[in-house]
Order: C-alpha cells, then sequence, then structure tokens
DNA sequence: GTCTATACTAGGATAGAC
DNA sequence: GTCTATCCTAGTATAGAC
C-alpha cells in the first residue's frame, strides 16, 4: 500500500524575490503562466549551476528553487541537459550581447583603448550585477559534456575573437605595450573578470570599485607615455 | 521490513598527512609500494577534479585513471569525501609554501612592490606548472560540501591575508596608487592568475609570457612616476 | 594490497492521474 | 501544467576471496 502517511510539505519557500505578482485569479489559459515558470526555472537553475556546478545540479535542487515538483520540468524541457544547456547558451548570449552592444554605443572615433576600458566595465558589470546566467555559464563552460561543448564553444569562440581584435589593432596601434602577449594579457584580464563572482558580494566594496580596480589593471598594458 | 540495524561508521577522518615513514628496505614488502599507490590515486583525483568539477569527480574514473579498481580506494581512504580533502588541502597548502617560501627568499629590503610582483609569478608558475592539486583546489573551491569547507577555508583565509598584509602596506607606502581599492585590486589579480588554467596550455604561449603579460597588469595598480 | 561480487541509494526519467 | 508513483541506471561503499 503505498500509504503517504507523511505528507511531507515543500513549502520551504525561502524566496525572496517576489518581484511579479502571480496572483491573479487564472493567470490566463493560454501561454503566459508557462512561460514564467519556465522561466522561472531557467533562473533556479542558473543558480544552481553556479553554486553546485555541472555535476552538481540536481533536478530535486532546482525543481525546490522553482517551487514546483521535479517530474514538471520535463513538461518544459527534454532533458537536464537540453535545460542547462539553455542557460548555459542564455549566458553566453547575454555577456557578448551587452558587450557588443555598449561598444556600439561609443562614438565613431573612439581609441582602442578606450573600447577596450569599455569592455572591461560592461563585462564585468553583466557577470557581477546583471546575468546569474552568464555567471553559471561562465563557471561551467569547463566542465560541460563533450556534446553540449560543440555549439556554445562556437558562440564563445566568437566573444573571445571580439575581444582579441580590439587588443591587437590596440597593439598595433602602439596603445599597447609593444612587448606583452595581448593573448596572454587578453585572457587574463577575462579571467580576472569572470572569476569575480566567485569572491565579490555587496559587502566587500561597492561594484564601481571593482570597476576602477579593473580598469586600474587594464591601463597596466598601455605604453608609456 | 529487514531493516538492518543502523550500523553507520563514524571514521572522523581528518586525514592529516600519515606519516610518511618511507621505509627505503626493498620496494615490495611493505609500505613503499602502498605510498606510491596513494600518490597516484591523489594525483589522478586531482586531474579529475579539474576536469569534472567536484561532483563529477567519480571513484571510477578516478581508479581507472590511476590504474586499479574503485574498492582498492578504500584500503587507502574511508571514503570519497576524505580523498579529495586530502587533494585539496594539499593543494591550497602547496600554493601557500611555495609562494611564502619564495618571498621569504627575497633580500631584506625588498620593496613590496617587488614582493608582490614575486607572489604574483610564484603563484602563476604554482597554477601552471607546479602544482595540480593547487588547480584542483582552486577550481572546486567554491562547490565544496559545506563540511569540508570548514576546515579548508581557514588555510584559504591565512593565504588571502598574507596577500592583503602587502597590498595594504604597499599602498599606505605610497607604492600603490591611492585611488583603488586594494581589496578588489588584489582579488582581482588572484583571479586572473586562478584563471588561468583555463585557458592556457603549452600550445597558447610560453609561460613566461603569461608571467610578463602578468606583471605588466600588476603594474596598473602603481603611483605614476 | 587489490580484486570480484554485491548491497544500497540517489537521482534522471516515464506513466498516468488530476 | 503539475502532481504521485515508479522504473532503472550509475555510483558509493562493503564483504570477502586471493
Amino acid at each position: 500500500m503505498s500509504a503517504p502517511g507523511e505528507q511531507r510539505k515543500r513549502r520551504t519557500t525561502s524566496y525572496s524575490r517576489a518581484g511579479a505578482d502571480s496572483s491573479r485569479k487564472h493567470v490566463d489559459s493560454d501561454g503566459t503562466k508557462g512561460q514564467q515558470t519556465r522561466e522561472r526555472l531557467l533562473k533556479a537553475t542558473a543558480v544552481i549551476l553556479t553554486e553546485k556546478g555541472y555535476s552538481g545540479t540536481r533536478l530535486g535542487d532546482i525543481a525546490k528553487r522553482a517551487e514546483l515538483q521535479a517530474p514538471a520540468i520535463y513538461y518544459y524541457y527534454d532533458s537536464r541537459e537540453a535545460l542547462i544547456e539553455e542557460v548555459v547558451r542564455r549566458g553566453q548570449q547575454s555577456a557578448q550581447e551587452h558587450v557588443e552592444n555598449a561598444l556600439a554605443q561609443l562614438p565613431e572615433g573612439t581609441p582602442l583603448l578606450e573600447r577596450i576600458r569599455c569592455a572591461v566595465e560592461e563585462h564585468l558589470r553583466v557577470v557581477l550585477d546583471l546575468s546569474e546566467f552568464t555567471t553559471a555559464a561562465i563557471r561551467n563552460m569547463g566542465q560541460l559534456p563533450e556534446g553540449m561543448r560543440q555549439q556554445i564553444r562556437s558562440d564563445h569562440k566568437n566573444y573571445g575573437a571580439l575581444w582579441q581584435r580590439l587588443f591587437e589593432e590596440a597593439q598595433a596601434n602602439g596603445e599597447i605595450r609593444a612587448d606583452v602577449d595581448v593573448t596572454a594579457a587578453r585572457l587574463l584580464i577575462i579571467g580576472a573578470l569572470n572569476w569575480s563572482p566567485e569572491w565579490w558580494t555587496p559587502r566587500v566594496c561597492d561594484i564601481d570599485d571593482v570597476v576602477a580596480a579593473a580598469l586600474a589593471l587594464t591601463s597596466g598594458l598601455v605604453t608609456d607615455q
């Protein structure tokens, strides 16, 4: 008999972010409600992914955080992998889009060094502030299973190429010291930014302080005037 | 029914460096061979840990790489956790020891900036070249289970404090720009170094190039002369 | 010390009720 | 859309032979 007998309540609700006013009559019989659940699911996955890593990300934990039962996930995604993949893809994309967008905003003749500073600042802000998806993507990029890696990889390459171009031109241009390996420099900088979610919290310092420090470091590459 | 009486083992597992007895007599009877296996095990664990992350690290994979069968691991360690814990602890320690040692080597009056450069270079070399344990420790620090974190955390704090001291004194001293948050700067730099195993391979560039680039970045913090 | 065989459990996934 | 029940594989760990 499988008597339930225990009736576990799963109402833990450690959720504080109750932004969306969801207590409506019936949120509508088409699409909308499902779409919200989908978003909750993605966001929950991003958080767990960041905390626990790829392999440590359990559907049960995701479900708990998204406030539904694990099997419900399969209504939205075909598999754990499909869900995770979308999170990572989004994270990758939103960083790239955000930075490209900021760069595009700069006036025509902006010096390369200034463009680089802009990219540094914006990447950092995405990572620390704007997108938990990006954080999740970064943290887990290295341990994704081979299959998933392929598609993501190409986006990743593009983004890297964008940076690389900026650095190479800046060096060719004399704005960056001729004696540094720009590839190493670029990867070190991006690394510094990517690692920041590991230590930064609002309690450590203001985001603007991090930005300022990152820009200071970047200026170490500048040709001495 | 059949519920077997709770026979839980509570091996406390504070594995601390089993007395490295290293008997030298002959290699097969006692001691030595086991010690070698133990080292293979640790090294294999470090590699898998770096590649797959904490949760993705399976005893089966470790065993395979160390060329034995999974259950044999239990002859050396009480649990998967105990094994992983030793790897992480070692990684943490060897970074700290290596850097402290290099710093101690510097002549008495060495300027703080020079000490910082030294720390940057040595930390980078440990991470890229000298210790796969350190890489494993760094990559997984963030996703270790709560229990394991405690002990490791304190070592980690010490190491961070060592760096922080250097930076604060350098700033108080006027060697580092007064307008940067040294905590942020320090964490960004260490982050850049810590992230490097993620992208660096001998094919990307020479380690010395990475070191040079890291030092160039560091110089961005220097007060303008 | 290291193996084979096996007990046990967690967690991904499916079926089908509501 | 979301749930409960359940299947099934993979992975930790133990027993005990060699």
